[in-house]
DNA sequence: TTTTAACTTGAACAATCGCTCAAAATCAAA
DNA sequence: TTTGATTTTGAGCGATTGTTCAAGTTAAAA
């Protein structure tokens, strides 16, 4: 019980961290914000975390988790794999989009980020979207296999589709007055997916 | 003569300068990076840029410009619009990839900086994507017109779509060994906007 | 109640940040 | 050659960076 109070708290330190580091980026993020963030004095930060990297890494990996869980939910809210992908997408892009601290992908933020002088941070940023890859590969075989999208195309690049269309609205959907047309182009999307051949 | 010098020494500074800055991006290019790169001490870089901000905007803007002159050239040398584009997106996604300072373009990665906390620079990256959207429009008018492109779609939806794509593909190619994919996601990009209805 | 181990605190360090400015160097006009 | 205006130099300012660590606090064990 004490143990899974500890590693709650822990929990919710990474989140909030997570939130910050997401919103204004790793670099431009001083551990000076994040002790006000988190409530933690550095000596506390550094017995736990090791280093600012070590409490980003944590965030990251925090990150990527939520959006696997959040994929999955609403893929087994509906039958077809196709309707819980455009679940998935409409609310990160519309829904979530108010109260989200960055418009972008946190992992496509890292990944644009970082260069050869971090190279710990680029790898971990580039691994955890591999991962994602995979999860998206598994997914759209599972809607090949059900009749959903033709077999013209392998799932990993059905996957690959998907990741160019949704990286590139989302850096669309970062202008302003966008947010009206958000609907329609996630339609378009969906729609170049089922044309593809 | 002597204008001609100093004006065309001040624009070897800023592409320099704007190198560096698109590599590193703002924040995370000091004053010091700059001083060596571009070979001169403080004093004279604040008498003629008035702050490191108003170097990157001279730097943000000639990138812009040296962009707009490679499509400009692109499209001159192909009588089909499609084809100019495709040489377009071939040479900034293939050719260049080798001695480009990022693998993204510049404009975006600007806009996905800066936050509410730096409005001018936020703005400033915003109005040029806006520009270069407006451009775009004009492109594919001339590729309806030319009967290259349905007419179901306006012009400013194509520009749209094809952002989104070379944006997405741009972030895409970021990712390890996936040099390999660009040339079939660049044909796929394009069969895609074909397909659009 | 005392002991001990674990955690928290916040002052402070060396390094670096964007930037200033008096002094030196440079150059064109007289 | 002298003068006066312009540009360049680089030491250095105050602020901020990531991080350390001795001192203080807390809480469980004895």
């Amino acid at each position: 019980m004490m143990v899974n109070k500890v590693k709650f708290e822990r929990d919710a330190v990474v989140r909030i961290a997570s939130q910050l580091f997401w919103q204004k980026g790793f670099n431009t993020t001083s551990t000076r914000d994040l002790q006000d963030a988190i409530n933690m004095r550095p000596g506390s930060i550094y017995a736990a975390f090791g280093s600012k990297e070590g409490l980003y890494c944590e965030a990251l990996k925090d990150y990527a988790l939520q959006m696997q869980n959040k994929l999955n939910t609403c893929l087994a809210a509906h039958s077809k794999v196709l309707d819980g992908l455009t679940m998935f997408v409409t609310q990160v892009l519309i829904e979530d989009q108010h109260h989200a601290p960055s418009n972008l992908c946190m992992l496509i933020k890292a990944n644009s980020e970082f260069g050869d002088d971090q190279p710990t941070l680029k790898t971990l940023s580039q691994n955890l979207l591999g991962q994602f890859e995979e999860f998206l590969s598994i997914i759209f075989t599972k809607a090949q296999r059900q009749g959903e999208l033709a077999e013209d195309l392998t799932a990993l690049e059905y996957a690959r589709f998907f990741q160019i269309q949704f990286t590139g609205l989302r850096s669309y959907l970062n202008r302003p007055n966008s947010n009206r047309l958000a609907a329609g182009l996630i339609a378009q999307m969906f729609l170049s997916l089922q044309l593809l051949k």
